[in-house]
DNA sequence: GCTATTTTTTCGAGCCTCGAAAAAAAGAAT
DNA sequence: ATTCTTTTTTTCGAGGCTCGAAAAAATAGC
């Protein structure tokens, strides 16, 4: 069960309460560090010089410091830019995108590729993702710095343990092994996850006020994604990445999904399953391969101009949600729901049904409203998650004594 | 976020392992424990010399030692008796269980009472506990010892926090605050959690090698009943015990569900609505209040017999869960299942179908066969998972200094 | 220039865990 | 019967960590 707790893992835990601290606010003072980790500031004082000595940690005494208030002023420190760097992979439907980002957040060198990852072959949907990172790392090793970590974040569900892409919507080929092979070809470590987990993740570090502990984020765009937050910790599935909330079922045997089976929440509520009801298409009909933002929002126009098949399909998307949602809330808890993507825009055209579906279910009718909110665009998101999970993580890596990046420990 | 770890936290954490590693392994020496929560020799003798000082521990010697090996024997460490007692409270239709729990888990004392739970009024229902309780708690006052701890499994819908049943099958009230009026009456800390998570947290006591970390167990019987273990901890909703299985959507806006809502799982594999549809009565008919376990056998053997609407009753009830389960396996991943209650019985006639549905599902797809199990009796289950949920509750409060109910600390 | 005020550092005390060595307790061997 | 082995448990000193109190540092106000 839980393992045991050994004298020094204290320091290391602590150590990785101030530099948390730090990276939530910013550029907090070491009084305001105490106060929010509520150890002493004897103990704050020891852990920030150790913390600076090694590189980590900088005051950064210029900025906005001046409160004027009397007594010695505060001295504000923040995350050591040059500490580490690492790098985020977010591939999506014909998208690469690697960027390079400082430990303190700032994005320092970005790349982007469109691909045909439809129709590509495995190899070489591997084989350019490997090429884009392995050229950016090497120039930044050209520039004397070291990336300590490979954020990787896909459209699909993912193995987090074997860093698998398992299955994904965007490619006809399976289990990718991602993870291993650019681990392999740089020799950094590498997670893989699924990029609704990451949007969680970002609105999170975007908005704490709001979306805190509890929280879910939904991806409407061709397929239907999601990723949860639960108690304040990312919910991934026991071993896959899980949270496939597109593929709950909403009715026994119905419409056909894009995942060969039937009745998924997807099928009604996808763009495609859109596009196919607005279009008065069978619902046996193979969704379509790829349609465009312009497309939906054209659709959506429609719908909003006339009461039509259009509008009907919007409704039948909007009730696939709703009671995918009441079933989810019969689980967990409502807490409150973003919407993400393309499809979240026509969320004045779904939402009647969805509230009206949701109020039929147990999630609903225990609770009051509902709240929903929206985001337009998921990609910033992606990216912003897949960045602050990288580096949470090196911050909890180099809490380790010895895998500080400057002079191992004696420093001070 | 994560509070911070005082320096005295580190003591009491460990000698909350070494409890718990005594309550897990029974009779272990000092060296097991060392090895099994990884501390050191040294660690594990001061902390169990203050154990024993404190009347939390004892050494039993005389217990099926001699393993007649070489060298100085084990002395075994077992859970003193005496340390404390909690009471644990089930309540179930018709139904009211107490019973008093030495510190080993030795049940001392139990009292049960037939109630009419569906004819009731609040108050009777809420006083009657409480009398039950009281009356017991009096008993082992006058005998000298102390009752530390109250643990109540109720059936229905639990809030953990305000410890309020929010609304329950047995009762037409709701909100009943059985944790406040049995803490104003006793002065007791009391937890009200649902019966089905307390099923879980027994399973793992009971069989650790197969209900480790993941698993799910689902009570089969008036109602459709789940308790989940993730990670390692029992589910509960973010407020609420959640877990509601059986009000997952199965067919939206269809079956009339006892909850008032329509196309319920339950609606479909709660005994009721098996007898319902094994009736052939109309999917609007409003459902039974109770049925006997007998009437379920006897349903049951008619189905095994010969094809007709109680074997399609079953097939549907089988539908309705492989369904569900699928759902669910969509957002964590499939793990294996525990059957309990009744129902669980007639698995040989809902298999088929059961399998069938999940087949058809992401989460019966992505993996091999799920592993059910079944388990005829759910009260004793009920019990144990309560029993051991206060009992690990005082253990954890004991860690405490001075919370001790021996000499407070400078014993040794 | 002095004082009040606030932040940060320093220092000693008190715990806690750990490793090594000693002590304890039995079976095995002579 | 006594000594040797082997294993478990305790003892003891060393090294770390956090904490509170006091000292030092740094600035605004007068």
């Amino acid at each position: 069960m839980s393992t045991a707790i050994r004298h020094d893992d204290l320091r290391k835990r602590n150590r990785a309460m101030v530099i948390a601290a730090v990276r939530r606010a910013g550029q907090p003072s070491r009084t305001e560090i105490a106060g929010s980790t509520g150890l002493s500031h004897s103990t704050i004082s020891a852990i920030s010089a150790d913390l600076i000595a090694e590189g980590i940690l900088v005051e950064t005494k210029g900025t906005e410091a001046v409160s004027s208030k009397r007594g010695r002023p505060q001295v504000a420190l923040g995350l050591a830019p040059d500490a580490a760097e690492i790098v985020t992979v977010v591939l999506s439907l014909h998208l690469l995108a690697v960027a390079v980002v400082d430990y303190s957040g700032q994005v320092i060198a970005a790349e982007e590729r469109r691909l045909d990852t439809l129709t590509m072959s495995r190899e070489a949907l591997l084989g350019d993702c490997v090429a884009m990172v392995c050229r950016q790392i090497e120039a930044r090793r050209a520039a004397g710095r070291r990336v300590l970590r490979i954020g990787m974040a896909v459209q699909g569900i993912t193995d987090s343990v074997s860093r698998i892409m398992l299955w994904s919507p965007i490619t006809p080929h399976a289990h990718l092994e991602f993870g291993d092979r650019l681990e392999a070809a740089t020799g950094i470590p590498v997670t893989v996850d699924n990029d609704c987990n990451m949007i969680a993740v970002a609105l999170r570090w975007r908005r704490p006020e709001r979306y805190r502990n509890d929280f879910i984020a939904i991806l409407l765009s061709h397929g239907i994604g999601m990723g949860m937050m639960l108690r304040g910790e990312p919910f991934t599935g026991t071993q896959s990445s899980g949270g496939e909330f597109g593929h709950m079922i909403h009715r026994p045997d119905g419409a056909l999904c894009r995942c060969g089976r039937r009745g998924c929440v997807e099928a009604y509520a996808g763009n495609y399953a859109i596009w196919r009801n607005a279009g008065r298409w069978s619902e046996d009909e193979a969704p379509l391969a790829d349609i465009s933002d312009e497309e939906i929002r054209a659709l959506a126009d429609r719908a909003r101009a006339a009461d039509g098949p259009e509008r009907e399909a919007f409704r039948v998307a909007g009730e696939a949600i709703g009671f995918g949602l009441g079933s989810l809330f019969a689980l967990i808890d409502p807490a409150p729901v973003a919407l993400v993507g393309i499809g979240a825009t026509a969320f004045d055209l779904i939402e009647p049904a969805l509230r009206e579906a949701i109020a039929k279910t147990a999630g609903g009718q225990h609770n009051g409203e509902i709240s929903f909110d929206i985001e337009p665009n998921e990609v910033p998101l992606i990216r912003e998650g897949c960045t602050m999970n990288a580096l949470t993580f090196v911050d909890r890596e180099i809490f380790a004594p010895g895998a500080a990046p400057a002079s191992t420990e004696g420093a001070a």
